[in-house]
RNA sequence: GCCCUCGUGGCGGAAUGGUAGACGCUGGAGACUUAAAAUCUCCUGACUGCAAGGUCAUGCGGGUUCGAGUCCCGCCGGGGGCACCA
C-alpha cells in the first residue's frame, strides 16, 4: 500500500517504507538455498557519541546500492552491520562521568542505529553484532587462545607512553607534541610488560598472497612496503679482543664488504657494555642515556645530524681481516635486522654522512662515474679476488663463500614488527590468562593438552610467572565491575584494583575460580593465580567480525562450517583507506591462522576491496568539530529526505575521490526525484495519464530505456554511481518530453532507480499498481536488438581536426563514407584542391582525411 | 628524501587513443502567473566575426601518433603513505 500524499512528501513516504521493510523482514538473509550468494560488507562503525558523520553514509550507500542490485539480479545477499564498540572514547567518558562504558556504548548504539535506519539501508538487522557483547568476545578470546597455543602470542617488555602526572599509560593519539593531550603534562617512554602477537611469522605469506586479491594497487603497495621484505646476508665479524662471540650484522649489500670501514651498533645493542673499553665507558654511557630518553619519533625528527660515539673496540672483517672500529649510533635501530651494521660509507648515504662527520675513512669498492656515495650498481674494485665482477654476481659469490666458512649466510629481513596486542585499559576484551607459579604450571601442564610448546613467562622481582590459559569451556571471561575507571597508577589497567577478580584460586582443569581471600578449595587442581590485567586492543574484535555475521548466534563455534561453506568471505568490502595497512593486515593475519587451524577454508578474507573517498566540508577542508563544517545526515534527511541524500552522496563524484560537500548542488538531485514523481503521479495523486498500458511510446524513448538499463547495470558493477545517476537523469529528461510512456517502461525505469532511491521507487511502484516490494522484482534486461541505430554519425576530420559530421547507413564502408564526406558542405571545402595522403576510417565513428 | 596518486569551464564532475566539457549546480533570457514560487524552453570555456565560421583551450615544457585529457620523458602544484629498516 502506498501512502496517500498527493505530492512528493518524502517525510511520509520514507518512514512508511522503512516500516514495511522492517515488518516484512524484506532483507533477511537465509543461509543456504539454490540461489547464488553475494556477501557485501561495510567496515562496521565505532559508535561514537557524536553520532553519524556524513562520511559514514557515503560508503554505506554504495554497498546498499550493490546489495539491492544484486538481490534484484537473483542473488541471495548477505548485507550485515554491527558495532566495533570497545575503545578509548567510551573509557574516557567513563573516567569523566563515572558511568559504565557499557551504558554509554549502549546509548551510542541506539543513536547510531536510529540514524542508520533513517537512511533506509537494507541491512539484515537479525545479524547485528557488537564486539562488546560477551557472546561475541567469547570467540575473540577463543581465537586468542588458539594463537597462544600455537606459540603466536608471547609477552615482552615494550616501551609505551607514560605520563607521571596522570599516572597512566597513554595511547599515541593521546600524546600531542610530547605532552599529554589531557592537561598538557610531560610524558616519557617507559617499558611495560605487554602481550605481543607473532605476525612476523606470517610475513612471507601476507606478502605473497597479496597477488591473489582484487584490491586497489595503492593499498597492496602500502602493505608490501609495510611488510618490507629485503634480501641480504647475515655476516659475522669477530672481535679483535674476543670479550664475546662475534658480532652479527645484516646487510643487503654483501658485495660491498671490502668497503666496510667501521661498524655501528644500536645504542640498545646487548653487546655495547661488553665490548666498550674502559676509557670510552663514560662517553658511551652518556650517549646511551640521551638516546634512551628519545622516542623513535624524536630520534628521527631531531637527529637531523648524525650522532654517535666510539666504543674503543675493533672488529675483524671476515673477507680480508681488516681492522674496523666499532661505534654506537642511534641511526641504527635495534628493532630491525640484528641491531648492528657494517658501515660502507662509499655506497650508503647514511654511512657516508656519518663518516664525513667523524672523519672515518671511505673506500670505494663499486666502480662508476658518479661521485660518492654511489648506491647504484656497477662492477667491483678494490676487492681482491672479486674485482671486475658485476655487483649481483659478487653478492651471490661472497655470500656463498662466507657461508662455506661459517661466517655468514643469506637471509631475508622484514620491516614488519610483531603486533603489540595489549592495552592498559578497562574497556576491552580481558585476556583469558591466569599467571601462576612455575611448579603449579608444570602440574597443570600434565592435565592440559592445550598449552604452547614452550611456556610463556616473565620474571618480576626474581619471581617467574607462567601464563596458564583458561580452558575454552570457561569462556567468555567477562569484565568485572569496577569502582573507578581510573588506571591503577602504576601502569596497570583499572582491573588491577579489583582484588576479588584479580587474585584467585584457579582450577586449572575446569577454569573455576574463587577469590583468593577465601579458603583454598579441596582438590589438587586448585592453584593460586593472578589474572592478566591488560585488555585487548580495539583491533581484536574487528579482526574477524566478517566471519561472525555468517552465523551470529552460534554458541558452539565462532561460525558453523555450513555457514562458512555457503557464504564464504565477503565478495565486496568497502571502507576507508585509513585502514589500508593495520586493520586489513591484522585481519588477514588472523584469517590465515584460522585457515591453518582448519576453521576457515580460504586463505584470504577480503577478495575485493574498495576505498570510498573522504567528503570534505563546504570550505574544502576536512570536516571537523573545531572547524564547524560538519554536516549531519539528520538535518538533511529532515530537509530533503534520505533518498535525496543517498543520491546526492553518490552524485558528488567518483566513489573513491576526495570531494567537497555542497548544499547548492543537492537541489539538483532533489529536483530530479521530484521530476520522477511528477512523471508518475498527477497533481491529484492519481497515476499520471501519460502512462499507458497499451499506447505506443516514441521509439527513441524505448531505445534510450534499453541504453539506460545497460549503462546503470554496468556502472553499478563498476561502482560508478555518479555516471549511473547521470544516465537516469538523461532518461528522465527525455521521458518528460515524451507525450506517452508505456507502463512497462516506467516500471523498468523505477527498478533502475530503486537501489539508489528505494523509498520513492517503492512508493511509485505501488502507486502504479504493482505489489510491493520492488526489491523482489527481477532486474530489467536490455534487448541488444533495441540498441541498434538506423544510422551512424561519422565525424569527418581533416588532418585530425574536426571539420563536420555526416549521417551514414549502419555498416557503411570507407568508400561510401568518403564519397559522402566529399559532398558535405562543411567538410568539403577543407579538402578541395588538395591531394590525399592518407585516409583513416574507423567504422561507425570517424573518417580522417590526411592531405598535403 | 623515497613510494603512490590527482591537476579538465565560474563550481562538482564526464569522456574503450577517435566530436573535450555528458549530467548537475550557478548565471542570463524567455514562457506560464494578477504576482511570486514551482515548472518548462533556450543560452552559458576564452578570443574573434554581421553571420557561416575560425583560432586557442584539459597545470607547464617536450615527444610518439593520421589523431593525445588519455601513452612516453622532464618539470611545477595539491593530497596520501613511508621515513636513518642497513
Amino acid at each position: 500500500m502506498p501512502t496517500a500524499c498527493t505530492d512528493y512528501a518524502f517525510n511520509q513516504i520514507e518512514p512508511h517504507w522503512q516500516k514495511f521493510w522492517e515488518d516484512h523482514h524484506t532483507f533477511r538473509a537465509e543461509t543456504g538455498g539454490a540461489r547464488p550468494k553475494y556477501y557485501v560488507l561495510d567496515m562496521f562503525p565505532y559508535p561514537s557519541g557524536a553520532g553519524l558523520h556524513i562520511g559514514h553514509p557515503e560508503g554505506y550507500t554504495a554497498t546498499d546500492i550493490v546489495a539491492r542490485y544484486k538481490r534484484a539480479q537473483g542473488f541471495n545477499v548477505l548485507h550485515p552491520i554491527g558495532w566495533d564498540a570497545f575503545g578509548l572514547p567510551a573509557e574516557q567518558h567513563a573516567v569523566k562521568t563515572g558511568t559504565h562504558p557499557a551504558a554509554n556504548t549502549a546509548a551510542n548504539i541506539v543513536n547510531f542505529k536510529r540514524q542508520i535506519k533513517a537512511l533506509g539501508f537494507s541491512y539484515d538487522w537479525d545479524r547485528e553484532v557488537s564486539t562488546t557483547d560477551p557472546a561475541y568476545f567469547k570467540w575473540t578470546q577463543w581465537i586468542f587462545l588458539q594463537l597462544f597455543r600455537r606459540g603466536l602470542a608471547y609477552v615482552d617488555e615494550r616501551p609505551v607512553w607514560w605520563c607521571p602526572e596522570l599516572r597512566t599509560v597513554l595511547a599515541n593519539e593521546e600524546v600531542v607534541d610530547g605532552k599529554s593531550e589531557v592537561g598538557g603534562f610531560p610524558v616519557e617512554r617507559r617499558n611495560l610488560r605487554q602481550w605481543v602477537l607473532r605476525i612476523t611469522a606470517y610475513a612471507e605469506r601476507l606478502l605473497a598472497d597479496l597477488k591473489e586479491v582484487n584490491w586497489p594497487d595503492s593499498t597492496k603497495r602500502m602493505q608490501e612496503a609495510w611488510i618490507g621484505r629485503s634480501e641480504g646476508a647475515e655476516v659475522l665479524f669477530g672481535l679483535e679482543t674476543p670479550v664475546s662471540g662475534p658480532l652479527k650484522i645484516f646487510t643487503t649489500r654483501p658485495d660491498t664488504l671490502f668497503g666496510c670501514t667501521y661498524m655501528v651498533l644500536a645504542p640498545e645493542h646487548p653487546l655495547v657494555d661488553v665490548l666498550t673499553t674502559p676509557p670510552q665507558r663514560d662517553a658511551v654511557a652518556a650517549y646511551r642515556k640521551t638516546t634512551a630518553g628519545k622516542s623513535d619519533l624524536e630520534r628521527t625528527e631531531l637527529a637531523k645530524e648524525k650522532s654517535g660515539v666510539f666504543t674503543g673496540a675493533y672488529a675483524l672483517n671476515p673477507v680480508n681481516g681488516g681492522r674496523v672500529p666499532i661505534w654506537v649510533a642511534d641511526y641504527v635501530v635495534m628493532g630491525y635486522g640484528t641491531g648492528a651494521i657494517m658501515a660502507v660509507p662509499a655506497h650508503d648515504g647514511r654511512d657516508f654522512e656519518f663518516a664525513t662527520r667523524f672523519a672515518l675513512p671511505v673506500v670505494r669498492v663499486i666502480d662508476g662515474p658518479d661521485p660518492l656515495p654511489h648506491t647504484g650498481d656497477g662492477r667491483l674494485i678494490n676487492s681482491p679476488g672479486y674485482d671486475g665482477l658485476p655487483w649481483a654476481e659478487a653478492k651471490a659469490k661472497i655470500t656463498a663463500e662466507l657461508a662455506a666458512r661459517g661466517a655468514g649466510r643469506a637471509t631475508v629481513n622484514y620491516k614488519l614488527r610483531d603486533w603489540l596486542f595489549s592495552r592498559q585499559r578497562y574497556w576491552g576484551e580481558p585476556f583469558p590468562i591466569v599467571w601462576v607459579g612455575e611448579a603449579d604450571y608444570h602440574r597443570a601442564a600434565a592435565a592440559r593438552p592445550d598449552l604452547p610448546a614452550s611456556p610463556v613467562t616473565y620474571r618480576q622481582d626474581g619471581v617467574a610467572h607462567f601464563a596458564l590459559p583458561l580452558p575454552e569451556s570457561a569462556l567468555p571471561l567477562t569484565l568485572p565491575e569496577v569502582s573507578s575507571y581510573l588506571p591503577s597508577g602504576d601502569g596497570e589497567s583499572p582491573l588491577a584494583n579489583v582484588t576479588p577478580w584479580l587474585e584467585i584460586w584457579f582450577n586449572f582443569a575446569t577454569g573455576e575460580h574463587l577469590p583468593a581471600s577465601q579458603p583454598r578449595p579441596a582438590g589438587d587442581r586448585w592453584v593460586r593465580g593472578r589474572r592478566e590485567t591488560n585488555t585487548m586492543p580495539q583491533w581484536a574484535g574487528s579482526c574477524w567480525y566478517y566471519l561472525r555475521f555468517l552465523d551470529p548466534t552460534n554458541d558452539q563455534a565462532l561460525v558453523s562450517p555450513e555457514a562458512l561453506r555457503y557464504w564464504g568471505v565477503p565478495d565486496l568490502y568497502v571502507g576507508g583507506a585509513e585502514h589500508a595497512v593495520l586493520h586489513l593486515l591484522y585481519a588477514r593475519f588472523w584469517h590465515k591462522v584460522l585457515f591453518d587451524l582448519g576453521v576457515v577454508p580460504q586463505t584470504e578474507p577480503f577478495t575485493r576491496l574498495f576505498h570510498q573517498g573522504i567528503i570534505l566540508g563546504e570550505d574544502g577542508e576536512k570536516m571537523s568539530k573545531s572547524r564547524g563544517n560538519v554536516v549531519s545526515p539528520d538535518t538533511l534527511i529532515a530537509s530533503h529526505g534520505t533518498d535525496t541524500l543517498r543520491l546526492y552522496l553518490m552524485f558528488l563524484g567518483p566513489l573513491e575521490a576526495m570531494k567537497p560537500w555542497s548544499m547548492q548542488q543537492i537541489e539538483g538531485v532533489h529536483r530530479f526525484l521530484h521530476k520522477v514523481w511528477r512523471e508518475c503521479v498527477a497533481a491529484d495523486g492519481t497515476v499520471n495519464p501519460k502512462i499507458s498500458p497499451t499506447a505506443a511510446e516514441p521509439a527513441a524513448l524505448t531505445k534510450l530505456l534499453h541504453e539506460t538499463i545497460r549503462k546503470v547495470g554496468d556502472d553499478i558493477e563498476g561502482l560508478r554511481f555518479n555516471t549511473a545517476i547521470s544516465a537516469m537523469m538523461i532518461f528522465a529528461n527525455t521521458l518528460q518530453k515524451a507525450p506517452v510512456v508505456s507502463r512497462a517502461s516506467m516500471l523498468a525505469f523505477l527498478q533502475l532507480l530503486a537501489p539508489f532511491a528505494p523509498h520513492l521507487a517503492e512508493e511509485l511502484w505501488a502507486r502504479l499498481g504493482e505489489a510491493p516490494s520492488i526489491q523482489r522484482a527481477a532486474w530489467p534486461r536490455f534487448d541488444p536488438a533495441r540498441l541498434v541505430a538506423a544510422e551512424d554519425k561519422i565525424v569527418v576530420q581533416v588532418n585530425g581536426r574536426r571539420r563536420g559530421e555526416i549521417m551514414v547507413p549502419v555498416g557503411a564502408g570507407q568508400e561510401e563514407v568518403l564519397a559522402l564526406a566529399l559532398q558535405n558542405e562543411s567538410s568539403a571545402p577543407h579538402v578541395a584542391g588538395k591531394s590525399f595522403k592518407r585516409i583513416i576510417f574507423v567504422p561507425g565513428k570517424i573518417l580522417n582525411i590526411v592531405v598535403e
